[in-house]
Formats: structure tokens, sequence, C-alpha cells
DNA sequence: AGGACCCATCAAAACGATTCGACGTGCTCC
DNA sequence: GGAGCACGTCGAATCGTTTTGATGGGTCCT
């Protein structure tokens, strides 16, 4: 029990040679049935419980670990749905791959104060930039110097990165054209954060040309592109209910107030809806709300959000073979995963 | 790029010996401040990114990995706030040790049908098992042969294990307590899962006789501790909003409606809440509702459940300390953690 | 001036496995 | 009956680092 068996001493119990016993573990290479039935029991008697991954990740030179990088607080980051259902369909697809899925906060401060060490240090093969990595991002930088391969999920590819990514300029153009059928002119829309200021409130035209976040950028063009031009631009800080609900008080209360809201995510929707209910509105009679996403919000019944769905489940898939393709050595690729405008309960014709 | 440059190739270029080369990344050990600077530019124009983890790890027979073991499907996993606080302070809190965090699912069905062979072949250096361990758990057996320290959180713990948990046994009394107090007499309870099974419904007492799972027989005994036998013992498969509401909804349309109704977490809580709003009651005017965990919920707005809070984060960081112990050797211990009950808007007295 | 230290450096031995090439067997085929 | 072949086994090298014990030169004390 004090100094841990090896398969050296296995091997010298079962009466071969260190490599054969090795043989007897990996079933690479030939073997007979015998031996090595005669090492397996040895390893029983000897309490054995298979060959120690540290020897064998040094010897084969992976350590079979994909290290996901998340925002900077994991309660922030896994409080929205979005997050906890891709990494649980990346953490099965790479698990099927006998890859273990190691979590590091990363902030992605540029001014880089103190950047987690586990990036530089941490043994993977391949790491997941789970959200919206920018290219100046520090963590980006430490991985690429370390050379490991990266897959960046919804932000700005570098060189020899690959990217999975959905259509989101497209979803929104969706929702923009389905509101514009109903008749609504009068269209706000409630983003994600620009840049990581953490900035609430209605944005001016000047904050609008530089904005750092891909996703709030693309999902804003979306809009744009189906012809809309929103009265409002109220931005986030972060994909919260209670900040959705904070902008819907401020939208719903105004004398102008629009007749559709369009937030950039379910989570902010739903918080604009509270706030609908709350100030006594009807959805979608007197105000029509749509978020994106796809999120199954069961506290919201009997309400269902007219939202643009996402297949979460299928992009961690889509991530974890990505990771498989960059461990095969093959070229990292962008693929962009399709979306669909489901329309639920709370948008309606616009009121008259 | 082709043959990853190595500690060897740094210490031929700054004309030093391997084992120099070392210690001027390492800091063991004394060096000359201007050897030390003469590897570290060599090491910089070769652009060697420091130790490679895996020879380090082979050498210390250290991973600086903790595996933590949750249940069979992260997304079921973290759908309560719970579990990503406790995750989030026990990141926070392993990150500081320089240890990283491995995620791995692992049911912990004793059929043993297809054990997760990460739990067999991963490195780790510690195993947490962050929800309710059953003794007979597959896992735990797994990593107790492989001689992984444990830290079992919220279950059943075995010889040598450490456990970190809170003392709901006495929260529930205090709920008990309370609801007494206002005169409440009927009184329902909503509860976690008794057993993997996945029943639903209320439990006959053959069913209450033997439960699998701590965490429900813990918080029902407390509040049987407070002097009050439930009406209804209504169980629930998982603690999800949309279960809660189901219960709600049987509990509170039946002719001897509670007139409160206990839930052995806030999630279930919520759900009972949405169902009495739902058939028009009143709370706390009809029914009382109180939950457990002490969650901040932004969409239960304006109301605020009764519940008790539990210390979450800290809970994450304990759990990081018992990892902390394991490692340097010390013996494990149990550690509970104190609870409070906080009064909310949804508890009043009960109706004459 | 000589001996006792001390400090920086180095060579070599782990750490625990995988894998390549070599080496015997025992068999088949001509 | 001899040459060739396939199969199973083994020895040795290797992965990249840390660490121990030894070595050498310098400094300080007596």
């Amino acid at each position: 029990m004090s100094a841990r068996t090896t398969l050296a001493d296995v091997a010298a119990a079962a009466g071969v040679s260190v490599s054969t016993a090795s043989l007897a573990f990996s079933g690479a290479g030939p073997i007979s049935p015998a031996t090595r039935t005669k090492v397996l029991e040895a390893a029983g008697t000897l309490g054995y419980q298979g060959p120690n991954p540290l020897g064998r990740q040094l010897r084969s030179g992976r350590a079979g670990i994909v290290g996901v990088v998340v925002g900077d607080s994991l309660r922030r980051s896994f409080r929205d749905p979005v997050s906890i259902q891709v990494l649980d369909g990346l953490a099965t697809s790479i698990e099927s791959l006998g890859l273990g899925l190691l979590l590091v906060r990363g902030s992605d401060e540029p001014g880089a104060e103190e950047l987690n060490p586990l990036v530089a240090t941490a043994a993977m093969d391949v790491a997941v930039l789970l959200w919206g990595a920018t290219t100046d991002s520090p963590v980006l930088a430490a991985l690429r110097a370390r050379g490991v391969p990266i897959v960046v999920v919804e932000g700005r590819v570098g060189e020899g990165d690959a990217l999975i990514r959905i259509q989101d300029r497209t979803g929104m153009r969706l929702i923009g054209e389905h509101l514009l059928a109903l008749g609504h002119r009068r269209i706000a829309t409630v983003t994600l954060p620009f840049d990581r200021d953490g900035r609430e409130g209605p944005a001016d035209p000047a904050r609008l040309t530089h904005m750092r976040y891909e996703i709030a950028r693309r999902r804003l063009a979306g809009l744009r592109d189906a012809g809309v031009e929103p009265t409002v631009v109220y931005e986030t800080p972060a994909s919260l209910v209670e900040l959705g609900t904070a902008a819907g008080r401020a939208l719903l209360s105004s004398p102008d107030r629009p007749t559709a809201i369009v937030a950039q995510s379910d989570l902010l929707a739903s918080g604009v809806l509270l706030a609908a209910r709350e100030l006594g509105l009807s959805v979608p009679g007197d105000v029509s709300i749509a978020g994106f996403d796809g999120l199954d919000l069961p506290w919201l019944h009997p309400d269902v959000l007219t939202s643009v769905h996402q297949p979460l489940q299928t992009k961690g898939e889509l991530i974890g073979r990505a990771v498989a393709d960059l461990l095969a050595g093959k070229k990292p690729r962008t693929r962009t995963l399709d979306v669909s405008l489901v329309v639920g309960t709370t948008t309606g014709p616009a009121p008259v």
C-alpha cells in the first residue's frame, strides 16, 4: 500500500517481462490469451488497478484532457442554461473520445492583470474557449504560445483556430421579419454586452460603432438585415433575468412605448416579460416580446417565448468533433449551425 | 516547431546542465541570479513555455488535478443553481491551491452497467463526489480501489472519506417550528428523490421506510423534529421548478388543502408558488410556502421565498480545504456547516 | 596558511509506462 | 528434410522532468 504497485511488480509476479505485461493491458500488439489472463490474475492479486495514467501520458505525449475555458466566474457563466447545455453536449462528446474535461476559469481581461496560471501550466491536449473569445484575449495568446490547438465558440477566430458558431445573424433577421409581418414598427431591442465594462442602459450611436463582442454585434446586425431599425438599443452587462426586467421596466414605461421588444437572449426576454406583467401590460396584446436561444423556461408558464432555437446539445457535440479533428491533426475549420424561428405565445399583431 | 523544445534544449542553449535549468524554473534550490536570467533568456529565444506538465507530473507523482464527479448528466446536475454555486466556490478554492478541476460524469447506478471509464483511468489526486453519494455507488468503489482520496458532499461517508455537509436537519426543524408558531397544522411537504427510480407523487408509508438518499431523509426527519407530521409527503424525482408546480397543483387542488407546504428545495418551492398563483390562491393568505437552500430567484418577484439559507460558496471553499488536507496527508474529517432560517414573503399566519 | 564551510553547479538516477526491433520457437510448404 | 514464415515474448530505449548526492571553487575563521 505504501509504495504503489507498478506494472513492473505485476510483470514480476506473473513471470513475464514488463513489455508483455503492458501489452496485456493495452491490447495493442499480439499476445496469447494464456499469458494475458496470467498477467491479469497477477494484477488482481496484487491489487493493481491498471497502468498509471501519468506514466502513460508522458510516454504517449497526450494528457487525455480537453481544457474548457469559461468566464472568470463559474457561477456567473453557468447561470445561463445555454452554457450548461453546450457543456453537457461537449462533455458526453469528448467522453466518448476517452478524454476528460478540465474546467478552467479564464478572465479575458486584455489588461492581463493576472492570468489564471492553469492556462499556462495545466496539461491539456486541446483547449475550448467557450464564450466569445476576443482576438486580444490573453488566454488565447497564452494557449497559442504553448502550441495548444484551440477551438473557439462564438468568438472571433484567429489564424489556425477552429470555430463553432450558429447562424445568429440569420436568426435575428427571422425575428425581425416576423415582427414586421405582424405590423410592428416601433421595435426596441435589449442586447447582450458590447464590451466587458459592465455598461447598462440605452446605447448612444457612438457606443454602437465599436462593439467588442461578436455575439451582440451579429445579433444586432441581423435585426437590421430584416429592415428593423430599433427605436432603442438597450444594452445589458450580462444575460440575466433581473437585467431583462430592469430593461423592460425602462422601455415599457417610457412615453413612446415600443410595440415589440426583441431581446438577444431568452433570459433577458423573460425578464422583459416579467416587467410587462408587473406593469399590467398584456402580452402580446399591448407588447410583443421575443428572445433568442430556444430555452425551456417552465417558470414562465403559461407563456412560451417566441424565440430562435439553436441546437445547444448538437453544438456541444460539434465542438467535440472539432476537438477530435484537431487531435487527429486535421486542419481547423469553421462550422456554422442552423437556427430556426419558433413562434410562441408572446408575439402577436401590433396594437392598432 | 515539429519536435517540441524541451528543458534539455534550453539548458544546452544556455550552456548549463539540465538540472540547473530546472532549478531556474522551479526556483527550488540555490541558483545564482546570473545563470537564472541566462536560462530564462535562452528559453525566451527558443520559445520554451516552461516545463512540460506531463514530465513534471510523472516525476512528482501528482497530476495537479481534482476530479469532481457529478451526476450522470451535466445538464441535469447543473440545472440547479445550488450545484453551480458550490462548484464555483470549489473551483476558486482549488485553483488557489494550483490544482485543476476535472469534470467527471458519474452515474451511481449500483447496477454498474457501464461505469464512466474516466473514473478508473483519468489522472486525479483527489476526487470530490458532489452529490449524495450512496455507500453502494460503483464510482465510490472504483475510486477507493484506485487509492484516490475522496471527499463526499452531502452523502453517506465510508471509512476514511472526508465529508462536507450542512445542518439540514436543523434547518428543516426551524422551518417546522416557524410554521407551527404561525398556527399551521395541516402541513404538506414536497421532497427531493428518495431513490433513483424516478418515482413521483405521494409516498405511502412503505416507501418512507427505506430512503436511499440522505438528503431527503434528513430533511424529512428535521420537519418531524419540530413536531410536524406532514399530511402528505409528495416525492419528486428531481429538484426542478416544473416538478414543484406539478406537486403544488396536486396538493393545492385537493379537498383537504394544506395551509402550508414545505419543499425540500427552493426550486421545488418556487414551482409550488407558481402553482398557487395559477390556482388564484393568495400566498401567504391562503397557503404558506417555504423552501430550502436560500437561492436568489429574481423571476419570483415580487415574492421572496421563506427558506433556509445554506452558505453555498463557503461550502465549496470548505470542500477545497478538505481536498488540501487530504493532499497534505491529514486524516479525513467530517465538517458540518450551519444554516439559518430567512423568513420571506411567502409564509404568514394560518388562515382561520 | 590551512581547514571548515557554503554556495552554485552538475551528473545520474528515478518516475511508470509504451513501443520498436530483435529473437526464438514451432509450424507449413516445397 | 530444409528453408521460410508467423507468432509470441522480451530487452532496451524513450518520454521530460525533478531531485539527490557529489564536486569544485571560493570565503571566512582561527
